[in-house]
RNA sequence: GGGCGUAUAGCUCAGCGGUAGAGCACUACAUUGACAUUGUAGGGGUCGCAAGUUCAAUCCUUGCUACGCCCA
């Protein structure tokens, strides 16, 4: 097996995964081993890899593969999100290419479309995972749809009912107009929009006068029901408690006084429409008006509907509430051009409006008056704020902490109502009120039909539930039994007790908040529910802390009585470039796959690893991916450089016995290295991961290590390397394969297998624990040669001297261990630093380069080359620096604060710096005065 | 309006109570030799501004400025 000469990094990528996959290395049997789990965030059946998927999924799988290595019992659970509204968008514009749509199908039919789109189209990502090289337990890929994580979902809707945790409530919510279906709090974006401030003149109803109003929204005005003043506000007194007499529908509404009213703004008296606004509707529930009461005047899609007391002029039904592209009706213009020819219209102001948007959809968002499912967030928020608090979730970095309770705080009741098809159904059923009776015909109440609800786990129990309890009310005889049919018109045309299914959907965040126990079991009590719960981190972009995490440690302290995991660690975003936040519409985004293709997974990964510093965003810069693709194909390449010199797998675990400074020099940096890497593992410090590695690999390896053991040419014929060098040059290799394969799986697992005859995987191979000591002296040794190699390098390049010209050298004042350590390593000096020879004679006069290494002066003559002016201004240069480094030691050990009141460590270190730079000044001095 | 974050070399970013580091870029030199996806050497920073604490501040505190994000 020779190491081919060029590194392809796609040559190896695909054969290392399927590898992995096919032998079912990512979950090794490991029963007894400690566990370690971490579930990856699912992501939405119809997405498709993008570049923060990259960094989240390379941070979880440098801690699983790490763990991995460690023996743990390491899961990483995968599967994907059924994400409700996006994937039912799919389907439906797939539809609509075809002149098709949803609702020419049944609901069942369609249910049916979308799953068969998922067998087909569904979850590419997870294919792209794999090349990214995401060694996820995919034998038990999940779905949040699936059957046994729908039975959790439904369960925990049944308990949460049955606790009084979720309930059934009329009130505004944020409805999509485009969407047709409510949405929660987080789904909708304010956004700051160009608008205008109507004022109208609100006619008394006695004729005494009028009352000056100001809306953004002036549609709004046919479901007015009262008007406001500040309780406070003189101005209005006298009129609080008439009515207005609105003008259009001419009803009558009353001037109430509430808080809500701002005396600055405009006229100071508001417009309240409790029904499409949502102080006002806490302003309504204040002057007593009760929700079922507050009028309504728009449809699902924001059309004019007539209200209830039925004085919305016939030309506006139909309109939509205003114009925006492709509506050609426009409710809002219709109402200032006619209060405009009433004379009511005061005047126009522009004015920036903080208006709601559908994250999804872009639609404004309408308050809008309906039933719909609430979760009691604030009773479940409570475990989940006092988890953080204690400690028992460590939120990292931590500064995200405030934010987490600042939420949670005041986290409001969670609408997980939705008005789609695809998703998981409310497990609820409405039958007619008992006193009402269950036979009612009565066409013209069914609109404000308010049902008995009945929450079970499944139709059968749905029935059985629902004639339990209307035999105890007595609406069934002893032999009926209620049955389930479509709707409620179906139970209405019909004389018989019927129950009908809520035709919601749960929001998916509802379900995904089940993720790290549904996974996994629950709510089956298994044995890996038990091992693996709670996770050991959660990794997630801070941007769904609120959509996800927070509703996570909810739904897990209450059903687990545990935390979800022990730690959060949030990331940042991906950014472009510029610093600008990737999107499609900008057309800015980076493709994880393209830049796989051109500089392989290995480099994408160390790129996101080496630049996730906790609690900044990464700017994404491909100079650096390219930059980690050559520190891979450095690795290739030293691993080339061992295989030719007999260097080979390493038989030990434990670090080889040695002899040579130089190995036992490496062995001592790699413990060194290994003790500074498993902090940061500890400290989940990604970018100081890789910084280690990249270092000690690159430099203290490749640049002085494999440089040093090297063998010399005789006659043009390089001669063998030693056998110990050999043997710990194996060894060292193999350890930073192993420190480097959570980062670089593919081109680790690739040379491991390059170097000899393995008997596991890489991936199964066990972290570094060589429980060597650092060996001071040799230590010491390699860097007095790596300081000697050094100032011969650089006094030749700054003397114009080129590189490769052998020179003698004449050393002065060495002490004996300098004289040892240059009988030890004169091969190496001679190799690399071109020294032939070192004498300890004195040096013939003449020019010379003078290096200083510790208290030795080198004297490097070269009689004729030399330039004695660029040696002279070289050696005062070195002078002047180092006196300006004296002079300050020197200042702060002349002050007697310092000497007095710093910590002795930092005066005691100032004190040798002090001496040792001094004494190479002087000797620097010297070497000048012997220049001439 | 409230909260959070960021400001360090030309660029992208680490760092730290004892006058600064990496990668890229730049300059010079090098090549029968693992690697030009390379090597060697080098230049480059009053650490956003101001005040305070301290023997000592890029680091801690406060204020200011600029930029970004979240919430209302």
């Amino acid at each position: 097996m020779t190491i081919d000469k060029n590194f392809d990094p796609a040559a190896i990528e695909a054969k290392w995964y399927s590898h992995w996959e096919d032998t079912g290395a990512f979950r090794p049997e490991r029963g007894d081993a400690e566990p370690y789990t971490i579930v990856n965030p699912p992501p939405n059946v119809t997405g498709s890899l993008h570049i923060g998927h990259a960094l989240d999924n390379t941070l979880q799988d440098i801690l699983i593969r790490h763990a991995r290595l460690q023996g743990k019992d390491a899961l990483w659970v995968v599967g994907t999100d059924h994400a409700g509204i996006a994937t039912q968008m799919v389907v439906e514009r797939k539809l609509n290419e075809q002149q098709d749509k949803r609702t020419n199908y049944s609901r069942e039919d369609f249910i049916a479309k979308v799953w068969e789109w998922k067998e087909e189209s569904g979850g590419q990502i997870t294919k792209q995972l794999r090349r990214l090289g995401c060694s996820m337990d995919w034998e038990n890929e999940r779905f949040t749809m699936d059957e046994g994580f729908s039975k959790a979902v439904i369960k925990v809707f049944v308990d949460l009912h049955k606790e009084g945790l979720i309930y059934r409530d009329k009130r505004l919510v944020n409805w999509d107009p485009g969407l047709k279906t409510a949405i929660s709090d987080l789904e909708v974006e304010t956004k700051e929009i160009n608008g205008k401030f109507w004022h109208f003149s609100y006619p008394l109803e006695d004729g005494s006068g009028a009352i000056s109003v100001a809306t953004t929204r002036p549609e709004t005005m046919l479901a007015d029901m009262a008007v406001a003043v500040h309780p406070d506000d003189e101005r209005y007194a006298d009129m609080v408690g008439k009515n207005v007499k609105l003008p259009i529908t001419g009803r009558l509404v009353p001037i109430i006084t509430d808080e809500h009213a701002d005396p600055e703004l405009g006229s100071g008296a508001v417009k309240i429409t409790p029904g499409h606004d949502f102080n006002d509707f806490d302003v309504g529930k204040r002057a007593g008006f009760v929700p079922a009461e507050m009028l309504n005047m728009l449809d699902a899609e924001g059309r004019v509907v007539q209200t209830s007391d039925g004085l919305i002029p016939e030309e506006f039904i139909g309109l939509y509430r205003f114009g925006k592209e492709g509506e050609k009706t426009n409710a809002r213009k219709k109402v200032v051009e006619m209060i405009e020819a009433a004379g009511l219209l005061e005047n126009i102001e522009d004015r920036v409006i903080q208006t709601p948007f559908g994250d999804r959809s872009n639609e404004v968002i309408e308050p809008w008056l309906t039933d719909q499912w609430y979760v009691d967030a604030e009773t479940l928020a409570k475990p989940a704020i006092d988890a953080v608090r204690n400690g028992d979730i460590d939120v990292v970095p931590k500064t995200w902490e405030k934010t987490y309770f600042n939420w949670m705080e005041n986290i409001q009741p969670w609408c997980v109502s939705r008005q789609l098809w695809w998703g998981h159904r409310i497990p609820a059923w409405y039958g007619p009120k008992i006193e009402d009776g269950y036979t009612q015909k009565a066409a013209s109440t069914v609109t404000d039909f308010v049902p008995e609800v009945f929450v079970a786990a499944n139709e059968e129990e749905a029935i059985r539930v629902a004639t339990d309890a209307y035999r105890k009310k007595g609406g069934l005889l002893e032999e009926q039994f209620v049955r389930v049919v479509q709707s409620q018109d179906e139970m209405f045309a019909e004389s018989q007790p019927a129950i009908w299914q809520d035709n919601d959907v749960l929001d998916t965040w509802f379900s995904s908040a089940l993720w790290p126990f549904g996974t996994i079991g629950w709510p089956e009590q298994t044995k890996e529910l038990e091992r693996h719960y709670p996770n050991d981190v959660l990794i997630s972009g801070f941007d769904i802390l609120f959509f996800w995490d927070a509703r996570m440690a909810m739904q897990g302290l209450h059903f687990m009585k545990e935390v979800p995991w022990k730690t959060l660690y949030l990331h940042g975003l991906v950014r472009a470039a510029d610093g600008s936040k990737m999107s499609k519409s900008k057309g800015n985004t980076v493709d994880p796959l393209g830049l796989i293709d051109k500089y392989g997974a290995d480099a994408l990964r160390f790129f996101m690893a080496a630049m996730e510093s906790q609690g900044r965003d990464i700017k994404m810069d491909e100079k650096r991916v390219e930059g980690y693709r050559n520190f891979a194909t450095k690795l290739w390449n030293a691993a080339r450089f061992a295989q030719s010199n007999g260097i080979s797998a390493s038989k030990t675990l434990a670090a080889p016995k040695a002899e040579l400074a130089v190995n036992r020099w490496i062995i001592g940096e790699t413990q060194a290295t290994l003790d500074k890497l498993n902090k940061a593992f500890e400290e989940l410090r990604f970018d100081g991961m890789a910084d280690i590695v990249y270092h000690f690999a690159w430099d203290q390896f490749c640049d002085w290590y494999l440089e040093l053991i090297k063998p010399a040419y005789v006659d043009g014929e390089q001669q063998d390397m030693d056998g110990e060098s050999q043997l710990v040059a194996g060894w060292v290799l193999d350890q930073i394969l192993v420190m480097l394969h959570p980062f670089m799986p593919f081109i680790t697992e690739e040379l491991w297998h390059e170097m000899g005859t393995r008997s596991y995987d890489i991936i199964h191979a066990k972290w570094p624990a060589p429980r060597a000591n650092v060996d001071t002296d040799a230590s010491a040794e390699i860097e007095w040669l790596i300081k000697l190699i050094s100032g011969v390098r650089s006094a030749k390049n700054e003397l114009g001297i080129p590189p490769g010209t052998k020179m003698n050298a004449f050393a002065r004042e060495t002490s004996d261990a300098t004289t040892a350590r240059l009988k030890n390593q004169s091969a190496a000096i001679a190799r690399i630093a071109r020294l032939e020879n070192v004498s300890l004679d004195d040096a013939p006069d003449g020019g010379s380069i003078q290096l200083v290494v510790d208290e030795a002066t080198f004297v490097l003559p070269l009689e004729g080359v030399i330039d004695l002016d660029a040696e002279h201004a070289r050696i005062t240069k070195a002078i002047e620096a180092l006196s300006k480094e004296v002079a300050g030691l020197e200042g702060r050990l002349g002050n007697a604060n310092f000497v007095e009141r710093a910590k002795p460590e930092a005066v005691e270190k100032a004190r040798s710096d002090h001496a040792e730079k001094a004494a190479e000044v002087e000797k620097l001095q010297a070497a000048l005065a012997r220049l001439g």
